[in-house]
RNA sequence: CGGGGCGUAGCGCAGCCCGGUUAGCGCGCCUGCUUUGGGAGCAGGAAGCCGGAAGUUCAAAUCUUCUCGCCCCGACCA
């Protein structure tokens, strides 16, 4: 492996591409837009899921299974459904030998196979809510692939929930988004701005879908989850009714949400460096990797028992970390690579710390080297942790507030968006006026935010007065 | 699908313009010895139908034509 990854400064693109292959998180596949996740970026995406999984739980949802392969028509009986994912289907024609009477879609997302399932659950209001998600691959055939932000294939996990009325398919999916905000903010570090996205950007068959918005180390933003008010649309297409308490027939309310392998992407962007990944605690596959330094075998041999000594204390104390045995690369050799594979703390310990019962202790995120007992290292290490993860969250927290700017006309707006950054806006537009804005700036309505204080201003296109702001950035 | 670039050892590249002996270099890999506190050193070694096909020629990695694949930039999206 050549040293370094391009620097972020000479060429984004290319260093987040170094990083993914470099810190070993996903490999090219031999078909075009999909990936190979490589363990160390799977240990991540484990992570992600299991702390979703019983957040999940926690919110009284249940996982189940639906099959890959739909009926072609279940996709077609949802109009804007149909229009929206059209082009980027993948259609199995062929199976066992032969043409298939009926062409199978392989789910870009399972609204239909699950909703065609609901129909056979769901007679009356004791059968509601259903509140199932469930962890599975799609595919979409998308023009432009980039490892982790848009694969051909992905993973995610996607909820799909029904309910008596739309109140309540409101309430879950209002309640999904903060489920991911709170993931995004107290597991990944990084901040994220709640809202609800316009009709333009929309997912194709909701009446209301609302985004977490991140903005990457570029300051370019990444919808990084998203979760959706279907209203009775599917239940329509799908002809699920209920009867109420009233003995009323009625359709069905429903509610979607998801996040995907693109978090890993978020990551990555949110806090790395020129140096590889910086991974938050909560997620780091290891939280703290030990390099044992020596230079024979009687050095070796009482570093390794200093080294064992450490490990029982770390394992006691449910702190996930590693030790560097591999015996053929030099110590630096070993400091560079788990910086670029993110390690929020590396320890080192050598012959001089076994001496003084020390160790050398470095944060990744800010670099800080200290030299510390082994005891009081094991006191704060926990402690220690806690701090980068914070640390690291309000370091990005005021980098986007840095890149975040007020503006009051579309020579601002271009100003603020052109080279990245947030702008915030009074918005009174169409969706002509915003698609008219995406063709010229490049920069989309990332979202509406929750938490408006209603004040009135000027519309930056239409000099209308309104009450509504708008972010808008580029966006991955 | 439009614009640009690239296919030579596992990876990154040189050689190609101007055809000519065993096709090179760096990293990685294997063996041995010495090393190990910020990407170790020396010595030896393995590894290539030069993306594919056809053509020109005494002779093709090199020239011509066709083809396949990949990457980047634009039009779609979690």
């Amino acid at each position: 492996m050549s040293k370094g990854v391009t620097p972020q400064s000479q060429d984004y693109a290319k260093w987040y591409t170094d990083v993914v292959q470099k810190a070993e998180l996903a490999d090219y596949s031999p078909v075009k837009g999909c990936m190979v996740i490589r363990p160390y970026g799977y240990a991540i995406w484990e992570n992600i899921q299991s702390v979703l999984d019983r957040m999940f739980k926690d919110t009284g949802h249940v996982n189940a299974y639906f099959p890959m392969l739909i009926p072609e028509s279940f996709l077609k009986k949802e109009a804007d459904h149909v229009e929206g994912f059209a082009p980027e289907l993948a259609v199995v024609t062929h199976g066992g030998g032969k043409k298939l009477e009926e062409p199978l879609v392989i789910r870009p997302t399972s609204e239909t196979i699950i909703w065609s399932m609901y129909k056979k659950w769901i007679n009356s209001y004791r059968d509601l809510p259903i509140l199932i998600n469930q962890w599975a691959n799609v595919v979409r055939w998308e023009m432009r692939t980039r490892m982790f932000l848009r694969t051909t294939e992905f993973l995610w996990q996607e909820g799909h929930t029904a309910h008596a009325t739309g109140d309540e398919a409101v309430e879950e999916a209002l309640k999904m988004i903060d489920v991911y905000r709170t993931f995004a903010e107290n597991y990944m570090a990084v901040p994220v701005i709640v809202g609800k996205k316009t009709e333009n950007e929309k997912f194709a068959g909701a009446v209301d879908t609302y985004t977490i918005e991140a903005m990457m180390g570029d300051k370019r933003a990444l919808q990084s989850g998203t979760s959706h008010y279907l209203g009775q649309n599917f239940a329509k297409a799908f002809d699920v009714m209920f009867q109420n308490e009233k003995n009323e027939t009625e359709y069905v309310y429903a509610s979607s949400w998801g996040v995907s392998t693109r978090l890993v992407g978020a990551l990555i962007m949110a806090h790395g460096d020129d140096k590889g990944l910086i991974l938050p605690p909560k997620l780091a596959p290891y939280q703290v990797v030990i390099v044992p330094i020596y230079r024979d075998e009687a050095t070796k041999s009482a570093v390794t028992d200093y080294v064992d000594k450490i490990t029982r204390s770390l394992g006691s104390l449910n702190v996930r970390f590693h030790v560097d045995t591999r015996e053929t690369l030099s110590p630096g050799y070993k400091f560079n690579d788990w910086e670029m594979k993110g390690v929020p703390l590396r320890v080192e310990a050598g012959p001089r710390d076994v001496a003084n019962d020390k160790l050398v202790v470095v944060r990744r995120d800010t670099g800080e080297k200290t030299l510390q007992s082994r005891e009081s290292f094991l006191e704060s290490v926990g402690g220690l942790l806690d701090t980068i993860q914070d640390s690291m969250y309000r370091n990005r927290l005021a980098f986007r507030d840095d890149n975040t700017q007020d503006i009051s006309s579309y020579d601002e707006l271009k100003a603020a968006t052109a080279d990245g950054g947030f702008a915030r806006a009074y918005w009174d537009g169409s969706g002509d006026d915003e698609r008219t804005i995406q063709e010229e700036t490049k920069a989309t309505i990332r979202c509406i935010p929750f938490g408006q204080d209603g004040s009135e201003g000027t519309c930056f296109y239409t000099g209308r007065k309104t009450s509504r702001q708008v972010i808008i950035a580029k966006a991955y």
